[in-house]
DNA sequence: TAAGTTAGTTGCAGTGTGCCACTAAGTAGC
DNA sequence: GCTACTTAGTGGCACACTGCAACTAACTTA
């Protein structure tokens, strides 16, 4: 009988666990994710190393988890997210040098306009612009895998979802709508098949305002359903070419 | 402050962490899912309730999450998985009498041939038809909302992915493997339509045998690259409609 | 008034699906 | 051997949406 004796000793050691957020916005034309760098005073390991922010899970505070990555987001931003999904879980015995670990990884995208670091220790809050599948400076633990996951999940879901519509303000053009598509995915898209596809989902509806600028004006919208993206039938570029 | 000292005192509790997995496989034409009857005798909550296969990380023997999950697979059914997936995390303070804890969710595809529960106590496993989001008995835990989300994410992902070929044996005519794609669906597709895409994929290849029966054999195949799924450009059907 | 820039529309070809009809190849019954 | 039946597999056409490209619209600046 190699069985566990279950409820009678529940004492055997169990994996450290925390949470880490993978948080998103654009600016200009780039993607950033926001990193935190790791403390150098409280003998912790990757000490000075940029890391995802995250940590343990607080069994006080947290009813579940995802209330404990909205806390995490909250603590390093300020601002609540515009959107949060549960990307995939990492653990083994190897991840955190303390010993077995298991993180619960989010990923969370912030509009544009919104401001951050305002609630947090801002010294050790930036955001990194993001290169091909991750940052250019090295990460704590296996972030960096956790990063390349979740912008290859981000990339791939723009292709048939509304996502990028909460990179954006409130209010927006199509065009600037586009912009942030075309930042995530990292090439252009068609502007007659984008209007088309956009118009058509009822994902957006015109605002009574027009956007003035040097030229001719753009017409501004608003989601129709804050809150909940929508699927689109099929991706941008039909896979095979 | 109110920072954990993190590296000084790492005995903060922690929540109890686990490991299930939703295990499909098609009879006949139905869909089917693997439950574990829990143990009457170890005084654990849900006792004699049906619940997915899973249990405790095992520091010593689980290298990582992945592993874990395999090793509670080849424990309940003695067979190694055509396909495994992990499907997202579930923690709380509450989905356990026992405390905070938090599941690592993974799902398996088998092959509709293999003969399960070979290698373990198999008075306590069971198939249960899978009937809408779910089955028929009430599952322990939060294993009902578990279940439901591996079932929408293979419906969804049967859409656009090779995912039924791992429902099917090594060696497949298009119809079997079309009954698969119709069984998790539970609607028919157009035999044309799904022709075409098959083969356009270069998913399969043909194998030179025929499939003899009561009226004209099938041409038999293979999958040309097993392991590995394939994407299609588009669903099935444009969701619209 | 002309040039430049961005907003937004229109038309057309290509691609893959949904639908339906058709042919192909075997068995079973007479 | 012929016919009926069943399943395998193919071909044609309409529809929907994308990709591409050319066009018009509206505003600013020189």
């Amino acid at each position: 009988m190699k069985k566990q004796p279950l409820a009678a000793n529940l004492d055997f050691p169990r994996p450290y666990t925390t949470v880490d957020v993978a948080i998103f916005s654009v600016a200009g034309d780039a993607l950033r994710v926001l990193l935190v760098e790791r403390s150098r005073e409280d003998g912790g390991p990757f000490a000075g190393c940029w890391a995802l922010p995250g940590g343990f899970i607080d069994i006080e505070r947290d009813a579940d988890l995802r209330h404990c990555a909205l806390r995490k987001l909250r603590e390093k931003t300020g601002l609540a997210a515009g959107y949060l999904e549960q990307l995939g879980s990492w653990g083994s015995a190897t991840r955190d040098p303390r010993g077995w670990s298991a993180t619960h990884a989010y990923f969370a995208l912030l509009p544009a306009a919104a401001e951050p670091r305002a609630g947090a220790n801002a010294a050790e809050v930036c955001w990194f612009p993001v290169i091909g599948k991750g940052v250019r400076v090295r990460l704590a633990f296996d972030h960096a895998e956790i990063l390349a996951a979740a912008l290859e999940r981000l990339r791939n879901k723009v292709e048939y979802t509304s996502l990028p519509a909460f990179l954006v303000p409130k209010e927006f053009t199509l065009t600037e709508l586009q912009r942030a598509y075309e930042t995530v995915l990292g090439r252009r898209l068609e502007k007659s098949a984008f209007r088309t596809r956009v118009l058509a989902t009822r994902l957006v509806e015109p605002v009574d305002k027009l956007r003035a600028g040097p030229n001719r004006p753009a017409r501004v919208y608003r989601l129709s359903n804050p809150g909940a993206p929508v699927f689109f039938a099929r991706p941008f570029s039909p896979r095979g070419k």
